[in-house]
DNA sequence: AGCACGCCGACT
DNA sequence: GTCGGCGTGCTC
């Protein structure tokens, strides 16, 4: 037994607010600053962060200190900077420290006589060596490689711009200086199209991370990084988490997609959080995107980040032809078109105009393919009584069914689903009629009018996995595939060189959208989506197309990305955000209370908005805070809670976050069955 | 997050 | 009578 008797601060792995403190008079050895230990809490042992030796004098009289029970000599001690990283994400989302830190451990124990099989997570290629490159991007390559220590870099250029290439060059100065890199990229883009490109430029030195990999796969990409056996992590966001020894570069590419945040538990941005981890390993973060967040764009112009633009696509690629059909005046004249070209088309589908009928018919003459992307699922959006105006709703979710297949209707929100009957079971007379447009709707239409054409959707309902999403990509390589019907899905990194075609069966579902966000995402989906088509053709060929349909041809987001004009769409979006004080401007804080018990989530809102009231008045800081609502959240019930919510908006996110921890000081104020979540920064306020 | 405790409905 | 459903409370 040791000579003396010490406390320690650990980090336990239990959603406890606050830091606790055991003794190590049970140890032979003192715990290391750093090092996980087990520690017992309540009736079981749970695994704990040391984050060093506590002051005698903050122990209260109110508990009995407990000893350590063992060290946990599995891992290595966790370096200060990246403990100092974990405190850091603790403090700012508000999250206990402890499961915070326990997202750093890997899901299983070390594998004892894991003998290094070879995994078919990365695959095995030929490599190949870089590729020359163009001026503009070396001239970003050399800016960026000559800067030493903690920066960010924005890197903004279209589609098509060479942006990973530079990535892949500045990792590899990175690695030629005996360091380590993390790429970070959206869940949904991390395809095996990416991860080949990697693999053949640095072949076995690389592991990758995400959430598809079995959790023995998982602990062994992690275990070949922290051993130093692999040198480069390519990751969704939670790659973040892998204590990455000797860190030199930090990459978040398309940095503005909205699934960095996490909304629930640790609800962090992964570009947040990884430009400051790059803070903490003092090394330089690359952030990439066609279309920034305005967020990234507003730091660059003020000279926060280092911005580095690319205007040109590589080996001169061109634009393709951005085409508006507007609906609204489709609706007036479009009796007469169709009677004068009655002869050669059919009669169409209430969705889709005549230009696109005929487009899709010269893709498929061409052998080229198309992609049609709609933002909605199903067969129709609702079922409604045109007796009574009955709509089915869930009966856990304040929403509308969605009819699939024309036999079920489903709640996209929770797993409530039921058989469709037609008899309305209100009036008992009408006969359920679907109303709206989805993905299903828009294969079964296209099968209709293209009989011999091959069709393929891409939503949640098809694609279940990533072997599906691997299957189809294949599909479409091959060119199996003439028509691809798809939701966000489809929008997220694929490129594929037949790929000619790319409409927008309904752009609106975007603009109505009840959030400040609307605009931006709106803009980025079309300039993403637009991007995907016609990759590969030269300047000078006949290029690639795009077609929108819409009924708000004026909408701010779709004028400028016909004109490819991301710089004229942020000046006069952050125009708007200035003037209401969202961000960037101002910072967003969101409690949300929630509960079976409709009276008590009410009640709980209402004190806790006027506990933020009472803070407000009594403190000269949070004069300038803003305290929006107490209000019934959009989707004013889901999964049979309740949910109330609250909006912080301020200048600054320390005064934010200090007004916030004092709100929450005493949660005694709410009754128990109510649980009360905070959102730091919250992406979209439903 | 677990795990215990405690309070009500169903069954050998 | 007890078994076990889950709502509620606590963890140095």
């Amino acid at each position: 037994m040791s000579s003396v008797s010490q406390l320690w601060k650990i980090a336990v792995d239990a959603p406890i607010k606050f830091i606790l403190t055991y003794s190590n008079k049970d140890l032979e050895q003192k715990p290391e600053m750093g090092q996980w230990v087990q520690v017992p809490l309540g009736q079981r042992k749970v695994p704990g962060l040391c984050l060093g030796p506590a002051e005698e004098s903050q122990q209260k009289e109110t508990f009995v200190v407990k000893s350590i029970h063992s060290i946990d000599s599995e891992y290595p001690p966790w370096s200060d900077q990246f403990l100092g990283w974990l405190e850091w994400l603790s403090n700012y989302y508000i999250h206990p420290p402890g499961l915070v830190a326990a997202l750093a451990l890997p899901p299983l124990r070390k594998n004892p006589k894991s003998k290094t099989r070879k995994s078919a997570v990365v695959p095995e290629l030929e490599q190949e060596n870089s590729l020359q490159l163009n001026d503009e991007q070396r001239v970003v390559v050399e800016k960026i490689s000559k800067v030493s220590g903690f920066s960010t870099h924005l890197i903004f250029g279209v589609t098509g711009s060479g942006k990973t290439e530079i990535y892949l060059q500045l990792l590899e100065k990175i690695l030629a200086e005996g360091k380590t890199g993390l790429v970070l990229v959206p869940e949904i883009a991390l395809t095996p199209q990416l991860i080949q490109r990697f693999a053949r430029r640095f072949g076995d030195q690389i592991a990758v991370l995400h959430s598809q990999l079995t959790e023995r796969e998982r602990t062994n990409q992690w275990w070949g990084i922290v051993e130093g056996r692999k040198k480069i992590l390519i990751g969704a966001r939670s790659a973040l988490f892998c204590p990455i020894p000797n860190l030199g570069l930090i990459v978040v590419d398309e940095e503005h997609e909205p699934s960095y945040k996490q909304d629930e538990k640790l609800k962090y941005h992964g570009r947040d959080a990884a430009i400051m981890l790059g803070k903490f390993m003092d090394c330089p973060v690359l952030l990439g995107s066609a279309t920034p967040s305005l967020e990234s764009w507003k730091n660059a112009l003020e000279g926060k980040y280092h911005l580095h633009q690319l205007k040109n696509r590589v080996a001169d690629r061109s634009l393709p032809q951005f085409t508006v059909i507007d609906f609204k005046q489709k609706n007036s004249s479009q009796n007469d078109s169709q009677a004068t070209k009655k002869t050669t088309a059919p009669t169409l589908p209430f969705w889709m105009s005549l230009e696109l009928y005929e487009a899709l018919g010269q893709q498929l003459e061409k052998g080229d393919q198309s992609a049609l992307f709609l933002n909605r699922r199903g067969l129709a959006q609702m079922v409604v009584c045109p007796a009574c105006g009955h709509t089915r709703e869930c009966p856990n979710c304040d929403i509308s069914l969605t009819l699939h297949a024309n036999t079920h209707l489903i709640c996209h929100y929770c797993d409530y689903h039921e058989n469709f009957k037609t008899l309305c079971p209100d009036c008992k007379e009408g006969e359920l009629k679907p109303l709206g447009i989805g993905t299903e709707l828009v294969e079964s239409d296209l099968q209709k009018l293209f009989p011999s054409a091959r069709i393929a959707r891409a939503d949640r309902d098809e694609i279940q996995n990533r072997q599906e999403l691997e299957a189809l990509i294949s599909q479409m390589e091959k060119g199996e595939i003439d028509f691809l019907i798809g939701t966000q899905m489809i929008a997220k990194g694929l490129d594929f060189p037949k790929l000619k075609l790319v409409a927008f069966v309904l752009a609106d579902v975007g603009f109505n959208f009840p959030d400040f966000r609307a605009t931006e995402r709106s803009f980025q989906l079309l300039t993403q989506m637009s991007g995907r088509s016609g990759r590969h053709i030269l300047a000078g060929e006949t290029p690639g197309q795009v077609l929108v349909q819409t009924y708000n041809r004026e909408h701010e987001s779709l004028v400028r990305a016909q004109k490819t004009d991301y710089v004229g769409f942020a000046e006069q979006e952050l125009l708007h955000r200035k003037a209401l004080n969202y961000p960037p401007y101002g910072r967003l804080i969101c409690f949300r209370v929630q509960s079976a018990k409709l009276g008590e989530a009410q009640e709980s809102i209402k004190q806790l908005a006027q506990r933020a009231q009472a803070l407000k008045a009594k403190y000269s800081a949070y004069e300038n805070l803003e305290i929006l609502g107490p209000a019934e959240a959009p989707l004013s019930r889901i999964r049979g809670q309740f949910r109330f919510h609250l909006l912080l908006k301020g200048a600054q996110a320390r005064i934010l976050n200090q007004f916030s921890r004092q709100v929450l000081s005493d949660e005694k104020w709410f009754s128990s069955s109510v649980k009360v979540l905070v959102d730091i920064d919250p992406i979209h306020l439903l």
